[in-house]
DNA sequence: AAGAGTTTGCTCAACTCTGCTCGACTTTGG
DNA sequence: CCAAAGTCGAGCAGAGTTGAGCAAACTCTT
C-alpha cells in the first residue's frame, strides 16, 4: 500500500465513521502507531483533519478531492487570512449572508463580538455562532445534508427570495482564468446564484491556491462580483482579469 | 473515545436535553465525575458552556418554554410516556412534521432507527437527529430563537406552504374545556397554524397535565385535530369535548 | 548494482489524561 | 443558625500518548 493512498484511507475512514483513535487506524491499516502518528501529523498540517489527543476527528469534507492538495500547507494559513480580512470589513449593525463551505466557518469564527445579523444556510456557521448572543442568526430552510453540513433545495432557494442583505460572503472550488466563480457541487450553484441576487455587495472569500481553480459547474462571471479577498499566492493573471471587469481585489 | 469526542457530546447533550449534572453525565459517557468536571472546566474557560454548582448549562437561559415549566419538570414521566406513544404511530417512509417545544424533543428521540422524514423548526429535534443517518431531516428557515431552542419568523411561514407532511405532531400550552388548543407564545401561533395546513393528519401530543390548559392565543379548535395523544390525568370534560367534536383520544 | 533519499518500526523520556483521595466549600433542610 | 449531604479543586499515581532519535527496509535514480 502506497504512503499516500494510506492517508487517503484515513481521511476515508474519519468521514465514515467519525473520530479514530490511533490505535484501531493502525490496526485497520496494517501499520505501526507510529506510522499513523506521522500520516495524522501531515495530514493535520495539511488541514485536512484535526488532530486530538489519543486519535484525530474530521475537519470538513470540503476540499478533499482538491487536486492543489500539494500547497494546503501553506493554504491552511492562507485561507484563515483570507477569512480574517474579509470579516474585518463587516461593521455593527450590517446583515451579512455567509455561504456553504469551511471558508465561511474560518470567517464566522472572527465575527464573534461583533453585532450583526448573519443569514446563512452552512451548519458549521450556525454551529460557531448558535451560542453568541450579539449575533442575530437567522437560518434558511432546507434538507440537512450532513456530509456538507448544509441546507440545501428548494426550500433554501425560496427563503432566499425573502430575504436581503447588504454583504454576500461567497465561496468557491476555484476562480477560472477569465474570472468566472466555479463550483464542484452542482446542488449549491442555484443556492449561490440566489444568494447573489439577495445580497447588495457580493465579496468572493479565495485563498491564492483557487487562483486559477476548476469546478464543473459555473455559478457567475467577475462582473457579479463587487469585491475579491484572497492572498499573495493568487494567480495575477487571473486577478488582473478580475480587475479589469472592475473587481475590487483585496490582498490578505 | 476521544476526550475530544466526549466534550463535543457534552455539549450536544446540554444542547439537546438542557442542563445537566456532572453525575448524570458521568454516568451517561462512562467517566469518572472528576473528568467531567475538567471537561467542564476547560469548555467554560472556552467560553462554550457555564459552569454552574453540581453542573454545567448552555450559555444561553434554560428554555422557560411555559409558565408550566416547573410542571413539566415533574411531569417529566407523563410526557414522555405521551411522547413514546405518539412516535410508535409512526411508520417507516412516513413524512412528519414536528412542532416546537420539549414534548416534541421528547418525540424525536423515540424515532431513532426509523426510516423517516422528519421537518420541523424545533433546534432540539434537530440536534437530536442530526447525526441519525437513517433519517432525512428538513429544517424550516427563520430566526434562530436561542431561548426557545426554534426558529421562527416569515421564513418559516413561507417554507411551510412550500411543504406537506403525513402527520403533523402539534404541542400546547394546554387545552381548553372546550377542546380548543391554546398556547402561550405569541409568535409560534400563526406557525402552528401554518403546520395545521400543512399536514393531512393532525396529531396533538399533550399529557394529562395540560387538560385542561390555558393560554393567552387560540390555535385551532377540536375540529382540526384528528388525534390527541395523552395521558391517564386528563380531564375527563374535556376528553369528552374533543370526542364530540370527532377526535380519536389516544390513552398512552 | 550501488548510492541517495525516503519510509517504517522500535525504543525511550516527557507529557497528558484519568480515577482516586482528601480537606474546603456550597447547598439544603431542619 | 446549624448540621448533614453534596460538590469542588488540588494533589498523586498509574495508564496511555506523544515526539524524537535511530537503524533496517524500501524506492528511485544513476
Amino acid at each position: 500500500m502506497l504512503p499516500q493512498s494510506r492517508r487517503e484511507l484515513i481521511l476515508r475512514t474519519l468521514r465514515a465513521d467519525g473520530p479514530s483513535e490511533v490505535r484501531s487506524l493502525a490496526d485497520k491499516l496494517g501499520v505501526s502507531q507510529a506510522t499513523i502518528r506521522r500520516d495524522l501529523e501531515q495530514l493535520d498540517a495539511d488541514g485536512k483533519l484535526t488532530r486530538v489527543y489519543g486519535g484525530a476527528m474530521t475537519l470538513e469534507a470540503d476540499e478533499v478531492d482538491d487536486p492543489f492538495a500539494q500547497v494546503a500547507a501553506e493554504r491552511a494559513d492562507d485561507k484563515d487570512a483570507a477569512a480574517r480580512t474579509a470579516a474585518a470589513m463587516v461593521q455593527d449593525g450590517e446583515t451579512v449572508l455567509l455561504d456553504i463551505g469551511t471558508t465561511m466557518h474560518r470567517l464566522a469564527h472572527h465575527l464573534h463580538g461583533k453585532r450583526i445579523t448573519v443569514v446563512t444556510s452552512n451548519l458549521a456557521v450556525f454551529d460557531e455562532l448558535r451560542d453568541d448572543v450579539d449575533i442575530e442568526l437567522v437560518l434558511l430552510g432546507g434538507v440537512v445534508r450532513r456530509r456538507y453540513h448544509s441546507l440545501v433545495g428548494f426550500l433554501t432557494e425560496d427563503n432566499l427570495r425573502q430575504v436581503h442583505a447588504g454583504r454576500l460572503f461567497l465561496g468557491t472550488s476555484g476562480v477560472r482564468g477569465d474570472g468566472a466563480v466555479m463550483d464542484t457541487t452542482l446542488v449549491e450553484v442555484p443556492l449561490k446564484r440566489a444568494m447573489i441576487k439577495a445580497a447588495d455587495q457580493v465579496v468572493l472569500v479565495a485563498d491564492g491556491g483557487k487562483f486559477p481553480g476548476v469546478g464543473v459547474a459555473r455559478v457567475c462571471g467577475p462582473d457579479d462580483l463587487d469585491v475579491v479577498v484572497t492572498t499573495a499566492s493568487a494567480d495575477p493573471a487571473t486577478r488582473l482579469a478580475l480587475q479589469e471587469a472592475g473587481v475590487d481585489v483585496v490582498q490578505a
